[in-house]
DNA sequence: ACTATACTTAAGTATTCGCTTTACAATTGC
DNA sequence: GCAATTGTAAAGCGAATACTTAAGTATAGT
């Protein structure tokens, strides 16, 4: 099993590009196949397989294929991951900020 | 003001970066100086620097100067940006398999 | 005043990245 | 069978990126 570090990376990385991005906004719409993701983007058919690699890699994407069409779907997965990490740098902060908060407080009964 | 796809691609390109993403974490546990935070990465105080201004930009920290001591704090509204990208694609996503189960539920009726 | 600290700025470099082109394979429809 | 469709694999290219080095500025301590 790879390390959550790795996962963390890997998602991230792969958001990072405004492209890849575009392709999990569609898919979150609904699966298409690849040609049909290239159309709207205006890049060729071998760059979309490309980052549907880096997709697939990072869990954010499924495909799947049927004769010659591959299908390709959003998985939860990737984006658990990313927003888990979100989250828990929150929460971190948030929790500090609560702490520092009731010192204040604390100290000004006083 | 900036349209909001703009904030977007900053803040994912600005957490697409590891060493960027350390710094996040690190500043999510409390403030710190910037040559505290360059300590244990591995790179110059430099660098840190330039990562630094990425992550002003996009509004994933927040930095002040006081005397030759610069500041280094985390601003939520950076991670608000990526985490609300995160759950529309998730919701768009789930509403979707939902009226697809409620479809297919309705089907079985007949 | 002088030295050390804590950055800052600019320039250069090596690597990574996104993309294209080209050639190729596998299905499908006629 | 053969042409059209759909995707794959490899090689190469230019731009962006993360980093370093080197020089500078401002502040703090003695």
């Amino acid at each position: 099993m790879l390390s959550q570090r790795v996962h963390v990376d890997r998602v991230f990385h792969a958001l990072g590009d405004p492209t890849r991005r575009a392709i999990v906004e569609k898919l979150s719409r609904g699966p298409t196949s690849v040609s049909k993701l290239a159309k709207p983007l205006e890049i060729t058919l071998a760059a979309v397989v490309q980052h549907l690699q880096v997709l697939e890699e990072s869990g954010l994407v499924r495909t799947e294929k049927a004769g010659r069409v591959r299908t390709c779907s959003i998985e939860t997965r990737g984006l658990t991951v990313a927003e888990r990490w979100i989250d828990e740098r929150r929460s971190l902060w948030e929790t500090r900020l609560d702490r520092l908060g009731k010192f204040l407080a604390e100290a000004d009964e006083d």
